[in-house]
DNA sequence: TGGTAATCGAGACGGTACGTCCCGTCTTAAG
DNA sequence: CTTAAGACGGGACGTACCGTCTCGATTACCA
């Protein structure tokens, strides 16, 4: 998202079509959903897109960071926040909806095809970790953060441990390819994160 | 160790050549150590095996077999294994081997690679069920399990949400490209592990 | 020497800069000189030019029309012609500073570059045709015919096989990669040329 | 046709599949019959004959080679040859049986291709220095040599002379594309050669 | 002199081919 | 009969240019 990519440093992305753009992102999204993400290449995507190879090429320097991209717009953080004054109804909230889409959607496949292919792409990872890590933490670490300063969680609390804690079990749920992450699983995750630690 | 494919029901297996069969492990091991996993293409381990490629795909039916059998040998159970009479003790003693393990040779980058080849391609994903999942449980299992009888441990912990956790703290850590798995890292997961329930 | 394509017609060469036109002719041949005739793109000669490559597509139908008019550029009429008198004299005149011309600058692969561009694009053939042969035979025909007239060389000598037979020999030195042309090869062109009929 | 190329050093042709050889060669010959030398890309080559494109750049390094083993299968050079005793009748023999090919096949083409693509492809121009020019020169040197011999040319005669004249005479008629070779050609070629010198 | 139209640079665009890599299967010759 | 060596069809990679097109920003003509 942030577009910090060194290559296309001197890219004016005012200049890109929007049409084409749109084409590129909706065909990717389309892409995974018909076929997954390892046949979701780059060169079906353009063909699906009815564009050139090069048009995606010259916006994102690899696969892993076009679908960082079409995954960002899949989960909007938006629809992920709430304001309840209450730290259980605020992740509830989160998590039920990130489930949601990840129900709807090929968001988790996204996910998942990502993060194997962050194993051995430096680029995939950085865009990864730029483009999901970085930004999405806040929608966890900041409820929590306001639920000590309310004083509804002990001072020593650790944020950071709770939410890798529901990060990690999220994925681990992903890649081992058990059931779907449903409602149920949102109870587990609040509650083991509140016990994480405190 | 051997034979556990279906697939190769009809083949006599004592045919095989104890040499190049050893031979092949070897060179998958040093690919992975020297090049990275996906750079470990079995075009790549028969070159360095000196044997065809025929002959890995004649015992193993894709990469992701001939790697799961690489990381259990490199990951023996035995090593992993105490009798303490304390869980704690126990867990530690798992965990710190097998963190000594990843910390020494490839098994990290084989169980990543594993994870990520497990995304797309069926044959792959249940090798790793076979092979990693359903047998390396009951490492972490049986101890809380003992622990629970002798009293150590509440009636009603439950151990399945605990190992998940563990495990699933484990991959979020190799995977998300973090610092690597230290002795620190051991105490917070048995501190983690403990809390989750009850 | 503009405006001799039929398809600008509409066009107002008049409006054409003549600052931009010089430009893009300069590049084109330095490009030639630096890279030689086919890493001289058109993208290559417009950026070299600071030009966008539609201004070069505006006044020349493709890459074999602009490069005619450099090597017409490059190889003046006015520097091959003579008036001496004396058939030998003249052609010797005139093979001499052409090879001259062909030493000294890029006209020679132009032409090679042309005559291979030719053989598959029609448009390029016909600029050539245009540009090169019917133009440029006068150079060869008119002092043999003159000749026949002041009873230098016999009535039924062949003028037009004598200046196949020059032609086709330089195009075939240049051609072949053999060794460039030199003084040397200007007699024997002439020697041949006369014994060619008669 | 020598296999000389330094990247196929290591290679063994007699693994080589017969068959595919022979679909390659017929494919590539048909291309060009039906659409051109340009437009006969390898990758086109490959997709008619029903080969992957690797098995074409396993064998061969780059598009003119493959068309130089093309035209050596079209004009092979017993076609060409003949014993008669007589220099005028045996280039008569050679050169007539030359240009029916020519006028039969897709061979002019392929030469005037690879004429092409020797302007700036070194390898190409190797590749058709290699293949067509050492190789097919003796078919015509050979018959003046014997006529010095045997007394029918003069001892001075210039053989190298009269053989660059010929092939130049070709190359030009092909490349300026006028009317194809004939007979009539023959016979002008002929004069023109035993007069070129002596 | 201000409007308007063409030209300009820059470069995005759909497209085609390039030459390379590796897959998993098939073939060959040596042992 | 098994083996190593590696040829094979296939499919995707990421790059290079093609010739067309779309943008604003000049520029030059004409009203």
């Amino acid at each position: 998202m942030a577009m910090t990519q060194r290559r296309l440093a001197g890219r004016r992305p005012e200049r890109r079509s929007q049409e084409k753009y749109e084409a590129i992102l909706d065909a990717a999204t389309a892409m995974v959903s018909a076929r997954g993400y390892r046949a979701a290449t780059v060169e079906a995507v353009a063909a699906r897109a009815g564009v050139g190879k090069q048009t995606i090429y010259r916006w994102w320097p690899n696969k892993a960071a076009l679908y960082v991209e079409v995954y960002a717009a899949l989960v909007p953080a938006a629809r992920l926040q709430v304001e309840a004054g209450d730290l259980t109804a605020e992740l509830r909230h989160c998590l039920r909806q990130l489930f949601q889409i990840y129900r709807e959607g090929p968001a988790a496949s996204i996910l998942v095809g990502l993060i194997a292919d962050a194993q051995d792409e430096p680029a995939a990872a950085e865009a990864i970790r730029q483009g999901l890590i970085v930004g999405r933490r806040a929608l966890l670490l900041e409820p929590m953060r306001q639920a000590i300063k309310r004083g509804q969680l002990p001072e020593d609390f650790d944020c950071e441990r709770a939410c890798d804690l529901i990060v990690a079990l999220i994925w681990y749920r992903l890649l081992s390819g058990q059931r779907g992450p449903d409602d149920d699983f949102v109870e587990t995750l609040i509650d083991m994160a509140l016990r994480s630690s405190g």
